[in-house]
DNA sequence: CCAGGAAATTTACGCGCGGAAAATTATTGT
DNA sequence: ACAATAATTTTCCGCGCGTAAATTTCCTGG
């Protein structure tokens, strides 16, 4: 009924059912054991009866049942990847590219968000252990982490940790090297017009705005120039509301900024402060007739529909997730231990719009 | 060594490790198919001796292995969330409202996205499959969906669709009520300035579009209105690019848009297009000094951001979500099956901001 | 052609749990 | 206090596959 007359199902295998592996085996005329080592890793049986095997799989649907797999395999190839908070574009598109990857390993990715929330990471952690993973990728809340509860599991699950480093925490760390960051977009602002003032969260969430604000600061004095950190008031993961408040309370209360440039810790930040600034008619930009030059750090996949476009440094999203991925693959042969803690940093790339 | 000293580890358990579901019985007294029963549903038992398990479940520290449960029960509280583009702040926060009230539910949910791609859509529904999921929550590619695959699909798996339609195929859909969106937009800005030309992807990937396009035609109809629709080219999932482009081409071939007011089929269209309009010098906004009132659909997280903030047409996440899940357990408590092909959907909310 | 090792097979056991059936115990209403 | 009902216990089997040890078969090179 559903299929038209004439077409055939979807699925053009032989109507014998296979139940299960016993019986794939007998039609493939290959003992189990064989075949389930086949199943464990395609290379291990001889290209002879990996063939037939193959052929065979042709023939009859057969998939073996994954949760007797899990079960009694001492590894499986579970790995879990964790972003704080998968709302926010970027962290979708980091964990985008490194699934992407993970399945390309050979690996069987699952994805988890705990938004935010201190309870719901811990809550992530322990149920990917009941999933006995090979490895986890774990983008960890920062601040708000539960720092005890992530070491507990990074001891018995190969972890790599990414993005944001709980320094000491994890086998490996692979992120973007923040100073690489701050420095471009510093030396590029205060090379073509006035030096900027730095903007951030009070409490940042992520331990990426302090290594960014020490860099601004550093970067400065080294250039013989006087930091200026503006610090703006807000809780949470409404970075661009938080952004908005904030630009706006600096317009009305303080009379503007101090400076004729912005440069914010992130790009979210960054879009909350240019909606501010149109809201209140301060033309952003780098041209005649500009009040402000904002620029960013992030690359955030809207930057470059902001108004004006988004001057940022853009994060090398798929050189950290090939790291992570390679990284994790070593950590798993290796045995879950490293001899001793692994980081690694990419280097930011500068991307010229038009807010300064 | 990894906590301080006076603190204690992170579990307080008794160091006694449970291995299995037997031994966890016998140390809380209880037989274990009792045990066995508390795990599948802790209301099957008579509260005095969940009372005793629960006891015990804060004593020592057991969690019944899950593959080992999946593999031999019936149904499994597996839930497979499927979402066309996860990368997309909009789906990112349907399957996050959705996800939450899963869990709240008692499933296990997993997220998954195709990105756009009709081969990557399947395999997960074939990798979903091997699941044994309880039910499923898919929100298709549409146009690009292998229709029989879904539809093979939907008769071995309990499916709920979501966001959109795809006539016929799963048990219900859960969805906006499109024509509730065009019928408030078009209302609303015709009776406040210049009745609105409709811009849409000529080849939109989504079936909402489809019945936008149609909404806008038949309300301006009534209305006594000429419907005007721009078609813009471009294809794939980067709406805000094709927007843009489109946009500009507009402005710059054809002299401008046909009238002072635009409606986009999407809030990622009109991001474009006021990035474009931006760019062009176009001031947008139904304020004196604008040349342009532009709104849209969907009340993307970021169209309030956007300069100037994006008037439009909010979906009810909460209700959508709600309904969905809500759905989801009627047809898996139906066995599967309902009588007859469930629909539902939710108006929209205006949201007046300062496009339009 | 034969030795030697790699690969495949046979056999057997275990994983941790679900579920059914029959016997036993506990709870409820009257 | 008694029967009727509900909950629990006992006992047993099965799920589908991993894995180990011993044996046999296969392939390669000299």
């Amino acid at each position: 009924m559903a299929c038209a007359p004439g077409r055939r199902a979807r699925s053009d295998k032989d109507v014998q059912k296979i139940k299960n592996m016993e019986e794939f085996a007998s039609v493939s005329g290959i003992s189990r054991p064989t075949v389930s080592k086949y199943f464990n890793d395609p290379d291990s049986v001889r290209p002879s009866t990996r063939a037939r095997i193959e052929k065979a799989l042709e023939r009859y649907e057969y998939r073996p049942n994954i949760f007797a797999m899990n079960q009694n395999r001492k590894m499986t190839k579970n790995v879990g990847i964790v972003v704080p908070y998968l709302t926010d574009p970027f962290f979708a598109e980091i964990a985008r590219k490194i699934e992407q990857r993970c399945v390309a390993a050979g690996f069987r990715p699952t994805l988890y968000s705990p938004y935010g929330r201190t309870d719901h990471e811990t809550d992530i952690l322990d149920s990917l252990r009941s999933l006995k993973p090979a490895g986890v990728l774990l983008a960890p809340l920062g601040r708000a982490s539960d720092r005890a509860a992530i070491e507990q599991f990074c001891a018995n699950v190969p972890t790599v940790l990414f993005d944001s480093n709980l320094e000491g925490i994890g086998e490996a760390f692979v992120g973007s090297d923040n100073f690489s960051f701050v420095s471009q977009t510093v030396d590029y602002l205060s090379r073509f017009g006035e030096p900027p003032c730095f903007l951030e969260m009070r409490t940042p969430a992520n331990p990426n705005a302090n290594k960014r604000r020490a860099a601004y600061i550093s970067v400065m004095e080294e250039l013989g120039l006087e930091p200026r950190v503006l610090k703006v008031e807000g809780e949470g993961w409404a970075f661009e509301e938080i952004g908005r408040r904030g630009a706006l309370r600096i317009l009305e209360e303080h009379g503007g900024f101090p400076t004729k440039t912005v440069l914010c810790s992130n790009d979210r930040l960054a879009i909350g402060v240019l909606s501010a600034c149109y809201e209140r008619g301060f033309r952003v930009g780098r041209g005649e007739g500009c009040a402000l030059r904002v620029a960013s750090h992030d690359d955030h996949p809207f930057s470059r529909f902001t108004c004006p476009s988004l001057t940022t440094a853009a994060h090398d999203y798929d050189s950290v997730a090939d790291c992570a991925i390679a990284t994790l693959h070593d950590l798993i042969e290796a045995g879950g231990r490293f001899e001793t803690r692994v980081e690694q940093l990419f280097a930011a790339k500068l991307v010229l719009r038009s807010s300064a």
